[in-house]
DNA sequence: GAAATACTCAAGCATGCACTTGACTATTGC
DNA sequence: GCAATAGTCAAGTGCATGCTTGAGTATTTC
């Protein structure tokens, strides 16, 4: 059963921890275990696994256990998402700004010598 | 002094809250008042207020207050910059994935009857 | 098969977060 | 000027988060 429901609340929530950014920034250029995660990071291991539970509950990263290390790699869909609503709100209020433009052009126009 | 550095840790920490981005969406159609935000959401005012304090702290809000009431507006710039680092560590992702691929069909040509 | 590796689990703790209530201040409208 | 409106401030509460330590469990490696 994967998180296909893209939960925004645990996706925002698992990036704003700079600790997890990083993680996911190494995964962004490949696969890796718990401990090669670990490395960068000045915590206990036992700490970095939880990190690695939010990332899986909010859908960000996907892990599989083979032997006795477990192989973390990021999940683009849920990346997308969270992108996609950003980029959705900017948009919109890029339009509106652009809206205003074009009318305060028009209004300019239709009376150029007021005031 | 505008928060310029994109404090991303902030920038998703706001994000990561529904009421917060139920603000964000209504501010992205336009400025409101803080009491405009308030309607959609079950809280009190003074939760409203507490709110829209974090979106500013993270540089996603601006706002100034005429008269008795406080006028809310995106700035679009602390959207923009978390869009773009999602969007980046997704295509590098990507990327890597392409490469993977190529590498596949590659390897799959040289050696194409074997096993 | 003993030691090292790579987690895993549970408990505990300090801090942060999302609220609430109650009191207070500054504008606006009549 | 008095009431309603719009927001502000401070304190308090309960639950979530980000850690730690210590002990335990599979796997590898030698």
């Amino acid at each position: 059963m994967l998180n296909q429901a893209p939960d925004l609340d645990r996706v925002f929530q698992a990036l704003a921890d700079p600790g997890r950014r990083v993680m996911v920034e190494r995964l962004s250029r490949g696969p890796a275990s718990v401990s090669e995660l670990a490395k960068p990071l000045t915590m206990s291991l036992a700490a970095v696994v939880q990190h690695v539970q939010v990332l899986e509950a909010s859908g960000l990263v996907r892990s599989q256990k083979v032997g006795r290390t477990r192989t973390c790699s990021i999940n683009p869909t849920a990346l997308r998402s969270a992108e996609q609503w950003i980029s959705e709100r900017r948009t919109l209020w890029e339009r509106r700004l652009d809206r205003l433009g074009d009318y305060l052009a028009e209004t300019a126009n239709e009376t150029p010598e007021e005031t």
